[in-house]
DNA sequence: TTGCAATTATTGCATGTGCAAATATATGGA
DNA sequence: TCCATATATTTGCACATGCAATAATTGCAA
């Protein structure tokens, strides 16, 4: 096998890895009446940013299209967890800002997520084999990021 | 930081990675007038079957969902790329049959989406970090199979 | 300053996906 | 055999996403 046919197969079976542990996730979280991930993902965000964040900024961030962000934080908002604000220094943008209720939803999803990870994807990897995976994304990714 | 935390940090870069890398990808497709790679993989697994393939173990086998999959075939098949016909030996179920149109079309992909993947995946990595990557997402799909 | 292109966020419409129910057929046990 | 249960696929409806167009604002250059 050339080089080439390596990273190509390895390509496929990110395409697939994903698939799969995502489904299983996804299935967990939902069995424990849970919002889905991509839920936990935005308010962990926001807390780590500081509770709020350029709408603009979040989607990029989160490898979200912005239209997207927009209904994601419609619905969160119908639900209590963020909300916008206009944001003070370029009046076309708006900040989306992690309320009470935000935080406390993510504290309760993290369990049930953390387990779901750890059963789906830690459970077979080895500390070493988790940084080595953890070093080549971000390669891929750095390498995207720049263009 | 604990093995706990390495595992955890790898499924994050997983999603980030393979979310950043799919977008590039298929936006690569799209500009190059292509179908989405999911026509793609669908064509490449009925050739590697031998011309069909039961519905079910298709959508298995792609990690799609079974409804999803009967609508998968419903659009490709107005394109004329598959067809369906009844499986001989079970009744309930049917067969996706790939049509020339269909391998002609896999055919005309193909320089495209590979050009995409080496670009966008295959640039950065050598031989053996795709490798180390393949067996280590083996794992991870092997893990989640068992169930 | 004015005017024009670029940026930020949103929305209408078409398309794709998830869920639960429907249809048709198969399988195994009384 | 007959019936209850399981399996394969499809479909109606609600919800989510992609695309192109819109509105509001910014920044820059004439």
């Amino acid at each position: 096998m050339t080089d080439n046919e390596r990273q190509r197969l390895a390509w496929s079976q990110l395409l697939s890895a994903h698939a799969l542990t995502l489904r299983v996730i996804e299935g967990k979280l939902k069995a424990a009446g849970q919002p889905p991930l991509a839920w936990y993902d935005l308010l962990l965000e926001l807390e780590r940013a500081g509770g709020e964040m350029r709408i603009g900024d979040l989607a990029e961030r989160l490898v979200v299209e912005r239209y997207n962000m927009t209904r994601l934080l419609d619905r969160m908002s119908d639900d209590g967890l963020v909300e916008r604000r206009p944001d003070p220094t370029d009046r076309r943008g708006a900040l989306a800002v992690i309320t009470p209720a935000g935080r406390a939803r993510r504290g309760d999803m993290w369990p049930h997520y953390r387990s779901a990870i750890d059963e789906a994807f830690s459970a077979v990897l080895t500390g070493v084999e988790a940084a080595a995976l953890t070093a080549t994304l971000r390669k891929v990714k750095a390498h995207l990021k720049r263009d």
